[in-house]
DNA sequence: CTTTCATTTCAAGAATCATTGAAATATAAT
DNA sequence: ATTATATTTCAATGATTCTTGAAATGAAAG
């Protein structure tokens, strides 16, 4: 992870679109869901639903394979993980109340 | 945290000037740089940098406080842990994937 | 009270991003 | 081959966002 694919990643994360289509795929777990469920979900037009989740995989925070006659995407939770690490480590230098929060502790 | 204000956290970390100036005040502590220090170092115009930094105040991720004719800025990490948590745990589910990464595994 | 320093505000233009609907592509079924 | 389904691409429009330099504001010093 360096500076320029955080900041893809975040420019996919800043949109509220796609961040829905985001959580959307999460709860679908590893299986994924395809372009026109995930259209479904959020509310959009088939081809806004493409627009968004061809930005969320050049970004890298999904992936897309076809299935037949239906592309399927699903998160890819490693690159995830990998932007919140660089977030808390290269932006935040594993500062302790940052890492604290991102531990679970209740009180943040 | 909520959508809104996690949506506006991710909007001002998916600028280059904004990533670079949040890394600047984060290397600053908690004393934080007056707004000509933070410029001088992104290498922006005044303007610019009072531009980004109300930005990144609006959106909560740093502080404003006027020290005599200086204005000066302060990272907020509290707010930061909050955008993270939200990450891992409003949009990830807790993933155990993101988890790990954030607790520092190597493998990540 | 004028000057100086630091920062912000403003207006204009450039650039990027988002939305829409229509057309095109890819795959499968009849 | 034709038809139907799923998705993507394209072009046009509208909406945000970014940058720039000039002018305005706020605060301290002479």
């Amino acid at each position: 992870m360096n500076e320029t694919r955080a900041l893809a990643a975040f420019a996919v994360l800043s949109n509220a679109t796609r961040l829905r289509m985001l959580k959307s795929l999460v709860q679908a777990g590893p299986e994924g869901l395809s372009a026109g469920a995930v259209a479904g979900q959020v509310g959009a037009a088939p081809s806004r639903a493409s627009f968004h989740l061809s930005a969320m995989t050049d970004a890298g925070l999904i992936t897309a394979t076809r299935h037949a006659r239906q592309m399927v995407y699903a998160v890819d939770f490693a690159q995830i993980g990998q932007v919140m690490r660089y977030l808390m480590t290269d932006c935040c230098q594993n500062n302790a109340t940052v890492v604290a929060c991102c531990g679970g502790k209740p009180g943040c």
